[in-house]
DNA sequence: TCTTGACTGTTATGATATAACATAAGATAG
DNA sequence: CTATCTTATGTTATATCATAACAGTCAAGA
């Protein structure tokens, strides 16, 4: 694991931590507004973990924080915010980690793709448009009614590949 | 769950069941012969249940199986004859399903996506060359280097998109 | 034959996720 | 404002998925 530290001049590629967690906070809450969704405390609590976060957070990590702070202390707490979160856009579920991460990205609607670091266990979101319009065609073709898509890819990111080079 | 049984006219699209297990399990075998696979037979009867089943098996319900035909009756049993058989390409893993489903055409080497139908619970895999392209571009535009990558689609199959229409 | 490595099996435990029910807090109608 | 309905939070308990660690088996090669 690459050095995540608040000293260190490195994080991970694309990471929403420190730097633009704030502006992504903003973003949810102005579409949490429009869309009138409750952002309640712990839900709004959830997000701000999931943004400081470096990669993705299992739920029971999630849960760990929400307990030290006074919410909840059982797994049900931690995946209702959780479930609320990735059903109105506001996180991803990342299949192959059992965890979640913040959309990088909420202020509009979009398909996702992640980038996952087998090295260093950050996680990219990258847009995902092309691939998913690609994945509509192969459905099309099979008489499929595709409602939604899981893309995930695992590798090196730029900075472990290059470290190892 | 539309009507799975023999007796049933109807089966899954593609579906990889009955009509088609033998020629994929001949497949299969002959490309275990020229990888120098040891296809044992715990090994080689979790494929078959694979190819047996409809839609994809959870390793509890392939343990079932197992146990009940005289192997192992403890889950490393299942998840290691699993796990051999997705590292070896005879077999898929479903991520959304925590399931297993044999691969269709273990013949050649492919990238696969699939289309999973929220009504009948079919698992169908389609080729994903495409899509594994475009996703190898968005990834060398930040610079990730793709090993591999999970493609999985939820939706209505086409047997279950005209029942519905 | 003896060693070696791959395979199978077991026990035990860990990790992830949800069902079901009780309480509390917000919204709405009278 | 207050009774009522709805949504959200919290708890206990349990279900489901997965692996670590170790013991016995078996076939191939020295
Ligand atoms: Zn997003
Ligand atoms: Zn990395
Ligand atoms: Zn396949
Ligand atoms: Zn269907």
């Amino acid at each position: 694991m690459t050095d995540h530290s608040p000293e260190a001049g490195f994080c991970c590629p694309d990471h929403s931590g420190t730097s633009q967690a704030q502006a992504i906070l903003a973003q949810a809450e102005a579409r949490a507004r429009e869309a009138g969704l409750r952002l309640t405390p712990v839900r709004r609590r959830t997000l701000e973990i999931l943004l400081e976060a470096h990669g993705a957070l299992g739920a029971y990590e999630v849960l760990e924080r929400l307990a030290a702070e006074g919410y909840g202390t059982q797994p049900p707490v931690a995946y209702r915010a959780l479930n609320f979160l990735v059903e109105n856009g506001l996180a991803h579920r990342i299949r192959r980690l059992n965890a979640f991460t913040a959309c990088a990205q909420p202020a509009h609607e979009h398909r996702a793709a992640f980038l996952i670091c087998e090295s260093c266990d950050s996680v990219t979101e990258a847009r995902a448009d092309g691939m998913t319009r690609a994945l509509g065609a192969a459905a099309d073709a099979v008489g499929f009614v595709l409602a939604r898509s899981t893309i995930e890819a695992v590798g090196l990111c730029r900075a472990c590949a290059q470290g190892r080079a």
